[in-house]
RNA sequence: GCGGGAGUGGCGGAAUCGGCAGACGCGAUAGGUUUAGGUCCUAUUGUCCGAAAGGAUGUGGGGGUUCAAGUCCCCCCUCCCGCACCA
């Protein structure tokens, strides 16, 4: 490009650049977006919208990732930030600001690569995020920045744990509790113990496990998922389907290790009722209530000569189909039920070709360890099992029933057996077709069923036991079960019951890039919470800070935590209140996720050094809006691949803070907005290596990279992909603004949509239209008139105020934007543009592209900031139209068109539409005419 | 398999309450500006028939309700997401 024919004031990338960079410095100086608190060291009773209306917006907080950002990251950082400033504009105190997930996996498996401290590289990722961030122009309070890795925040993230593990969960009261208060009911006799023994004949070490046992952070030895691959143990929320771990894609096994876990199932019934308080994505929310997986049932105990079998059952009215049971593979009371030879007369079938029943039981739990998760899928339609030896009895016919191990059942869920009902269940069906079992109906399908298991509703049959005082017969499948419930309770053959798919949070991590907890084990290895005091735990220097890890098929290797390394941090000597004494610390530390579950609440108060939030600033920013209200974020913005994870432990740990008292909201999240993804494509060559996407340019229906065709697809951004655009070559080529404009007007933020650099321009010619619609590009002069605007131009101006309101107000900045470039089309074929339309055109559009924005308010004679300027309002007089254009259908056809007086009668618009298409209508009567006030009218003949 | 979401021009998308389908942008075509390319400006641009006027047709497919359906109802197809033997 020769700088001779662009004209001196045009707006160009370069001059975009140097607006942009001037009003990012005035910005910071003037602190223009520093929110003011209602108390505290960020009150500021002088601000302008200090005591307005609070708005607490919010985006999921990145992790700062050693490659930098690509177009796809800022996208929810625009939405938030065109809302939040908008919503200043329209006269509320907002709360934005951007902190960062900086502990975890990746941060350490790069530090790992690049040989330096995580430390060192998280800090420098960081920078040069914030610097990316700063480019674009996103309206941040810069004083409420935190990362998670900030000894002043990660003390209180060891804080909120302490309260975690100093608490157990009262289900009378329905809520947590301190420990402090468990123990007091325990001494004064008031709740009984376990076994019944007065707490004061309790030896010291048993009063611990027993409190132990309560508390909402514990340590258990359980099967957990361990992936050598990592070197560390996942929640289960971390492996995926096919038992992978979700960061790395390594195998992930069972292992029985001990482990920190978090009581999260204690609050499955609040988390999945507390939903329909949230304004979320239905999805999210059924995901979330998928997970949580609350089922209604019973428990029923099956006697055998050892000792009854527990099963969980959502259909304890079907009993009496029940004609055999199955245990999973690891059940605990396999073992003993085994006998050692078939009973007489087993089949042959059953016994897997084994000489007796502890071989066979033997043989097939080996086949079954041996499995991936992948092959047990693939495996799903053909039931495996093999028969114990031994029988049961169904407590309501009293008949002996044959007790079979299979992997269908499995050990986590419910009480790991079944009561199988293969008349009433598929998989149960499909094993009894198997094993040749009897099947007996007791839900009379409907006439004309031709299915095999029927599930759904029908009178009982088959369900009658007057001997026992039973008798389902006739009764629906909801009848039936409150009246088998009722029977099993007083009985004694069991009880109601409800389970949950959810398990306990696992949550320690063989790392060392994490927050070490705030625990030491004395002595006798009982762990004590460190006083508030000794926070924060510091993470130690380590030599070798790389975990160790494993061949990741090497299920029998055992985690060893970095931190362990380190034994003269490890061995301690602490008062904690009874003289000096030895102990070792916990050198596991907190998951990725431990900072993530409150850090929202830290940005209302970063600076305090008494708690983590002060009690006044939460409740203006946070506390519920009224009786009943859940509080917490107006606005939060993310990726819906947060959906289980993060936005349930956060919802666990601000539930486990409010029972507690910290906090006056008990939701930390009102309203969630999943933005979409933006996507690209890639392309591969004929050998299907990645060639860069750039370089490829489409032609007669194909893509060519040169003269060679190549392949497209579509999916992430990635180097590997070669197809990666940065905004930061976005904001060089055309100015953050021109980018921010092109990344809300592609689409609704919820939407992912293809990314398509050459379409940027558009923006960018949007943005010159509105230069020029206030600056001679040749002269640099004003082209603004005082002048008043002609009744079209002013007409259109307030019904895009109008639009652009309710749009900005329902986070639809796509059509907000094609709304403003209509109204500046409109002025770009004015010879000068009113004052009464540049200024709210001006306003308007600073959302999205704040720099020009200001600049061009500041051409038009305001010396300050517009980011406190009204934003427009609309004349409602102008709103409504003189005339209308009525759509005249004959039949449905579209067949002439009137124009009348909006305040026209609907008489005068129906013989106007008549006469309209008299025509057409050839001398025929009309059957009907229907007018539509304000939308048209439509004669049938 | 179960659950959820979505299918509209060459492309991204709009149509908010059942009321003129395709706003706005990209691309394409033509013209203006320019030595030229690019930039910028103007116009056209769903498809088919037609020189045009105009007409027909059109929102994944098939039925239906209605004066009127992208929108409501039934059946089917495709894609995306979640879960995956959860008793």
């Amino acid at each position: 490009m020769t700088e001779v024919d662009v004209p001196p004031f045009r707006y160009t990338a370069a001059l975009a650049d140097q607006i942009e960079r001037r009003w990012q410095d005035r910005w910071e100086r003037e602190g223009a977006f520093h929110a003011p608190n209602p108390s505290g060291p960020l009150a500021d009773p002088a601000h302008p919208r200090s005591g307005a209306e609070k708005l607490f917006v919010l985006d999921m907080f990145p992790y700062p990732s050693g490659a930098g950002l690509h177009v796809g990251h800022p996208l929810g950082y625009i939405g938030t930030d065109c809302f939040a400033r908008y919503q200043r504009m329209a006269g509320r105190n907002v709360l934005h600001a951007m902190g960062f997930d900086a502990f975890g996996l990746p941060a350490e498996q790069y530090a790992v690569q690049t040989g330096t401290h995580p430390r060192t590289t998280t800090v420098a990722n960081i920078d040069r995020y914030r610097a990316q961030l700063r480019r674009l122009g996103l309206a941040h309070d810069q004083r409420r920045s935190v990362a998670t890795i900030d000894t002043d925040f990660y003390r209180w993230t060891q804080w909120i744990f302490l309260q975690i593990f100093d608490s157990w969960y009262d289900r009378e009261a329905g809520r947590a509790r301190p420990v402090s208060e468990l123990i007091a009911e325990f001494a004064e006799g008031s709740r009984p113990t376990p076994d019944g023994r007065p707490w004061s004949g309790l030896s010291a070490a048993e009063r611990r496990a027993v409190v132990d046992d309560h508390r909402l952070a514990y340590v258990s030895q359980a099967p957990v998922n361990w992936c050598p691959g990592l070197g560390t143990v996942l929640a289960n929320e971390e492996v995926t389907a096919d038992g992978r771990s979700e960061r790395g894609n390594f195998p992930v096994f069972k292992r029985n290790l001990k482990q920190w876990m978090m009581r999260i199932t204690a609050y499955g019934d609040r988390l999945l009722d507390d939903l329909d308080k949230l304004d979320w994505p239905e999805p999210i929310k059924l995901m979330q209530r998928n997970w949580i997986g609350r089922s209604h049932g019973a428990h029923v105990d099956f006697p055998t000569p050892v000792a009854a079998i527990r099963v969980f059952t959502t259909r304890p009215d079907t009993v009496f189909g029940a004609t055999y049971m199955v245990l999973a593979p690891e059940h605990e009371l396999v073992d003993t039920l085994v006998p050692s030879a078939w009973p007489a007369g087993t089949r042959q079938a059953w016994t897997g070709g084994h000489a007796g029943p502890r071989e066979a039981v033997e043989a097939y739990r080996k086949a079954a360890a041996a499995k991936t998760d992948v092959e047990r899928q693939a495996e799903t339609k053909e039931k495996t099992g093999v028969f114990t030896g031994a029988y049961a009895t169904n407590p309501v016919t009293g008949g002996q029933i044959p007790i079979f191990i299979a992997d269908y059942v499995l050990a986590g869920y419910g009480t790991g057996a079944i009561m199988a009902v293969p008349a009433q269940d598929e998989r149960d069906w499909e094993f009894a077709e198997v094993f040749e079992l009897p099947i007996v109906r007791t839900v009379q399908p409907p006439e004309g069923f031709d299915g095999r298991a029927y599930t759904g509703d029908g009178p009982a049959v088959n369900s009658a036991a007057p001997e026992r005082g039973l008798d389902l017969d006739g009764l629906s499948v909801a009848e039936a079960k409150a009246r088998i419930i009722a029977w099993l309770e007083e009985t004694g053959n069991g009880q109601g019951a409800v389970t949950y798919r959810l398990r306990d949070w696992l949550f320690s991590r063989q790392r060392y890039w994490g927050e070490p907890f705030p625990i030491v084990y004395d002595a006798d290895g009982a762990a004590i919470a460190l006083p508030e005091e000794m926070l924060p735990v510091e993470l130690p220097e380590v030599d070798d800070f790389s975990p160790r890890t494993f061949d990741p098929q090497d299920a029998d290797s055992d985690p060893e935590t970095p931190l362990s390394r380190r034994r003269d941090w490890v061995e301690v000597e602490l008062d904690l209140g009874d003289g000096p004494k030895r102990y070792t610390r916990e050198t596991n530390v907190m998951p990725q996720w431990a900072g993530s579950c409150w850090y929202e609440m830290r940005y209302l108060d970063p600076t305090n050094g008494a708690r983590f939030v002060d009690a006044d600033n939460e409740r203006y920013w946070m506390g519920p809006r009224g009786e009943g209200d859940c509080g917490g974020v107006d606005l939060y913005v993310g990726g819906a691949e947060h959906a289980v994870l993060h936005l349930l432990y956060a919802r666990f740990w601000h539930k486990v803070l409010y029972d507690l008292g910290h906090v006056s909201s008990f939701e930390p999240f009102r309203r969630l907005f999943n933005q979409g993804y933006i996507q690209a494509y890639a392309y591969t060559d004929a050998r299907g290596a990645y060639v860069p996407a750039e370089e490829v340019a489409e032609r007669d229906g194909g893509w060519f990279l040169g003269d060679v065709q190549v392949n497209r697809e579509y999916g992430k951004m990635g180097k590997s992909l070669k197809n990666v655009v940065t905004p930061d070559e976005m904001c060089a080529a055309y100015g953050a603004d021109t980018f921010r404009v092109y990344e809300m007007s592609m689409g609704p933020l919820e939407v992912s949509r293809p990314w398509e650099t050459r379409a940027v321009v558009g923006s960018y010619r949007f943005l010159q239209r509105v230069w020029r619609a206030v600056v001679d590009e040749r002269t640099g002069e004003s082209r603004v008139t005082d002048d008043p605007a002609d009744e079209q131009t002013r007409r259109l101006l307030h019904k895009v105020i109008d639009g652009v309101r309710g749009d900005m107000e329902q986070i639809r900045f796509n059509t907000a934007i094609a709304k403003l470039i209509e109204l500046t089309n409109g002025v770009t074929r004015l010879s000068a543009t009113p004052r009464e339309v540049a200024e709210p055109l001006v306003l308007m559009v600073a959302p999205f592209a704040p720099h020009i924005a200001e600049e061009l308010w500041q051409r038009l004679g305001h010396p300050t900031s517009l980011t406190y300027a009204d934003f427009p309002v609309a004349d409602p007089a102008l709103l409504v139209a003189e005339t209308v254009t009525y759509p005249v259908q004959v039949n449905g056809k579209v067949r002439g068109r009137i124009e009348v007086p909006a305040d026209a009668a609907e008489e005068a618009v129906r013989s106007a539409a008549l006469n309209a298409v008299v025509g057409v209508l050839a001398g025929r009567e009309p059957r009907k005419v229907i007018v539509v006030p304000a939308r048209m009218v439509s004669v049938v003949l």
